[in-house]
DNA sequence: AAACCTGCGCTACAAATGTAGCACGCTACA
DNA sequence: TGTAGCGTGCTACATTTGTAGCGCAGGTTT
């Protein structure tokens, strides 16, 4: 579980699914403030030896990546936000969503509703 | 910031985001694991020294409560998975909120179809 | 009022986290 | 061909977390 990492080795996870797999600098650049690059190594061993990240070696260095799948990762931060401040309701959740973002584009507003029909689809049967 | 929280203290404020304002036996029969109550009460009082959580003296014992209206809490903690996991797209949050709930009921639906067309209207002006 | 709970705060301390410094190997290029 | 960079891995260390134990105060029960 995400939410079972430190602060900093959570940030540093959080900004791997952000941008996908990334070296040592590129981390420190995203990061929220400067730290030497052996202090980020130090927190990627850990979170590597905890099995949340995984490298991989590449011409200019090692380049980390998430070792659950964007995918799961997802599923599960969207389940815990649901849970802790929707009561369970993955509805308001997204009544929630929809409310926030007012650069929702028209296109966007159409897909949504598509989905909602399939979804209709899915408990008609 | 919530995320810039230890798991133990991020544990024990999402579980009073949950269950609202509670007190210190409340908080530790919701725990993941038994702690002692003066385990908790040092958690608490380290919270509250940063301000997440405030607490309010009852007849049998004080009650603690997040600092930081459900209101807010539940936007910064949706656009925060959001901005990680979603590339930024609430739209895309919404889509996956929708497929992971089967047991989204038809009103819902109904409910999350107006939502839609007021949020149209919004941006149509 | 003695013996009990219950909730409280303080202190203490082990473990985990956050961070930097050092020495090494591999370029590149003056 | 030395010296200036990178990227790397250790090791070390201060701070923060995570947790328990102790002793106290205010209500109960006998």
């Amino acid at each position: 579980m995400l939410s079972s990492l430190p602060p900093r080795e959570r940030e540093i996870v959080d900004i791997l699914y952000e941008r996908g797999a990334s070296t040592v600098t590129e981390i420190g650049e995203a990061l929220s403030d400067e730290l030497s690059g052996s202090a980020i190594r130090a927190m990627l061993k850990r979170l590597e030896a905890k099995g949340f990240v995984v490298r991989e070696a590449s011409e200019n260095g090692f380049v980390y990546a998430p070792s659950v799948s964007d995918k799961t990762a997802r599923k599960s931060a969207l389940s815990q936000v649901v849970r802790v401040f929707f009561n369970g309701s993955a509805t308001s959740a997204a009544a929630a969503l929809l409310g926030m973002q007012d650069e929702m584009s028209a296109d966007e507003l159409d897909e949504l509703e598509k989905l909602i029909g399939q979804a209709r689809e899915g408990r008609a049967k």
